[in-house]
RNA sequence: GGGGGUGUAGCUCAAUUGGUUAGAGCGCUGCCCUGUCACGGCAGAGGUUACGGGUUCGAGCCCCGCCACUCCCGCCA
């Protein structure tokens, strides 16, 4: 007997009609001479009646036994609860079922955790959560977070389709390439001592399928990076990969604004309002200290060089006239900041190798401080007006070279912004999405250890047209076609314009980050190869899939939009995964292990 | 690799300055209960205080080590 309805289903108008319904056994309240149990599946909630005037013996003794969790099907009447005993909180409460048969499907053990109360289960230890991952995923929040998943996978997929895109795979099993991050590595058994790599990225396959013609590509695509973890960031994870020929930065920022519009509409029926806000990684630093900012608070960093650059105060002029600047933020309300407060901002400051942190806390009409003493009146008017400093104020300096000060306060702003949230000084509406384009990156960054350029994005990100020309006289001011998709704070994804033109990429990889061309052979031989019969000029873009769905669900950890997430040591408690391997395993793949083995 | 946090009953947590037999709620077992919905009532079982050392008359608490989980830095082209 298949269930006739789901759990959600019934109301009212179905009283009279006899169904059938299976699920598990949510809670059961046995009152001794009646006993309910709410039967739940994955649609939603109904509470069944056990009415031993109406039951063999049998029956009712079976129910009052069951456990819960327990695996059931039951058949009976539904009928209208009596008057003053309907159930607010389901959307089935104003119903019950009358059981006439019921039939026990699966007992289930007592359970490790309960998952009845949304308030304790949520409590409870993660660790414990992923060793039960099964029951926990039963939990109708989790339920929620895999359906959303799923429905923003298909507006995406429907989206992508409309737009012209043809879904690609691309390898899993693919070859290593030593830059960036560390490779998942895959003994090949058929030639001993080679191996494959698992992608970081489809990165290199998706640009030659823009020379196959493909003209618009895109792939939920798996990726696979051997790092240390992040509460946002998985050794593997998924991404929104895309790639287009023939098209500008326009292009790109014209589609993912239409496909972010689908999803927040299809997710959370919102409307967005497009086109986002663009934002050089010059002024994102100036302002907000970090390429990634989170706009939905103030807080703003302000320039002070000018006003410093002859102030007696050497700390500061002395920064200045070494090329750096000096930059400050008002932290508003944070006047009480406690001394451990002040003293984690410093170790922010000195972790960016300042050698501490200067301040002024503003109260009872005061500014109390170990260095407003060095200052000029003119310097604090300077700071009273541009900082707009009031009654209960917080200011924060930074003197130092323009990147680190930037990056400093901007450190220290959203450890402000946190601290004004649990003191309830700043609230944020949980609805508000400050999307916006990072743009005008350098393309270049110098590593001074190994003397020489690295790419900040990848090597195949073309430079803006007009600072082509700089590349050989001031790689520095060269900015790359790269962007990034921010949305309050979150790097949700980024992407760049590729070089097609063989003598760019040339320049780059030989001139600029010094690779040997025999190297250049080895590493990226095929695609260069390709590139060399009619490369269309493209670009493309990946968005974090993971972390698309952790911010549609409110929450900050992707491993709640993962079914079966990894710890942060990498590991997988319900498997216990990575284990060892049989000797005779590694034998045929001929690998020695050079680690003792523990006992 | 480094820094912070956490670890006490199946789950969530308590345990005063280092001091009696380590407690509570939920869950579990048994009994009672005919309108509950986190049902209620009574009774009971359940502990290597993550693990290994040390200090002490005495350690859940202090010290050293170690493991796991977690957050962050490094890392993530």
């Amino acid at each position: 007997m298949k269930r006739t309805h789901h759990c959600n289903a019934l109301r009212p108008e179905h009283a009279g009609q006899t169904v059938t319904l299976t699920g598990w056994v949510h809670s059961r309240r046995d009152l001794g001479g009646v006993l309910f149990i709410d039967l739940r599946d994955r649609e939603g909630r109904m509470q069944t009646v056990f009415d031993p005037a109406d039951l063999s013996k049998e029956v009712f003794d079976t129910a009052t036994k069951l456990h819960a969790e327990s695996v059931i099907e039951v058949t009976g009447k539904v009928r209208q609860r009596p008057a003053g005993t309907n159930n607010d909180k389901i959307a089935t409460g104003q119903v019950e079922v009358l059981v006439k048969e019921l039939l026990v499907l699966n007992h289930a053990d007592p359970l490790p955790f309960q998952i009845d109360d949304p308030e304790a289960a949520a409590k409870v230890n993660e660790e414990t959560r992923l060793k039960y991952r099964f029951l926990d995923l039963r939990r109708p929040e989790m339920t929620h977070n895999l359906r959303l998943r799923s429905k923003v996978a298909i507006a995406t997929r429907s989206f992508m389709d409309e737009q012209g895109f043809l879904e690609v795979e691309t390898p899993i099993l693919f070859k290593s390439t030593p830059e960036g991050a560390r490779e998942f590595l895959v003994p090949n058994h058929r030639d001993p001592g080679t191996f494959y790599a698992l992608p970081q990225s489809p990165q290199q396959f998706k640009q030659i399928l823009m020379v196959s013609g493909v003209e618009r590509y895109y792939q939920l695509a798996r990726c696979f990076r051997d790092e240390d973890q992040r509460a946002d960031r998985q050794l593997e994870f998924t991404q929104i990969d895309v790639e287009m020929s023939f098209i500008d930065r326009e292009d790109i920022y014209a589609l993912i604004e239409g496909l972010l519009k689908r999803v927040w509409k299809t997710a959370l029926n919102i409307d967005i309002p497009t086109p986002f806000k663009r934002v050089s990684f010059q002024e994102a630093l100036n302002r907000w200290g970090i390429d990634k900012p989170d706009t939905r608070f103030g807080m703003e960093l302000v320039d002070f060089t000018e006003d410093f650059r002859a102030s007696t105060f050497k700390v500061f002029s002395g920064a200045i006239a070494s090329g750096g600047v000096v930059k400050a933020m008002n932290a508003k309300g944070m006047a009480g900041a406690t001394q451990g407060q002040i003293e984690t901002m410093t170790e922010y400051a000195k972790s960016f190798g300042a050698k501490g942190l200067a301040y002024i806390k503003v109260e009872n009409g005061e500014w109390k401080s170990p260095i407003v003493k060095f200052f000029s009146e003119a310097e604090k008017t300077a700071l009273k007006t541009k900082l707009a400093i009031e009654e209960g104020d917080l200011i924060l300096f930074a003197a130092d070279q323009w990147l680190n000060a930037c990056e400093i306060l901007g450190k220290i702003r959203l450890y402000c912004a946190d601290v004004l949230k649990t003191q309830g000084k700043l609230t944020i509406d949980p609805k508000q999405f400050n999307f916006l384009w990072v743009i005008e990156f350098p393309l270049l960054g110098f590593d001074r250890e190994q003397n020489r350029w690295y790419s900040s994005h990848h090597p195949f990100t073309a430079p803006v047209a007009e600072d082509i020309p700089l590349l050989k006289t001031d790689p520095k001011k060269v900015r790359g076609q790269h962007y990034d998709i921010v949305v309050n704070g979150v790097e949700l994804g980024g992407g760049s314009i590729r070089i097609h033109q063989p003598d760019v990429q040339k320049t780059i990889f030989e001139e600029l980050l010094q690779i040997p061309p025999d190297e250049t052979k080895l590493r990226f031989g095929y695609m260069l190869e390709a590139f060399r019969y009619g490369a269309p000029p493209h670009g493309g873009i990946a968005l974090g899939f993971d972390r698309l769905c952790a911010i549609l669900c409110g929450t900050t950890s992707i491993r709640d939009v993962i079914a079966f997430p990894k710890t942060a040591k990498g590991t997988c408690m319900m498997t216990d995964s990575p284990s060892q391997v049989t000797a005779r395993q590694l034998r045929d793949l001929y690998i020695e292990v050079k680690v003792k083995k523990p006992e």
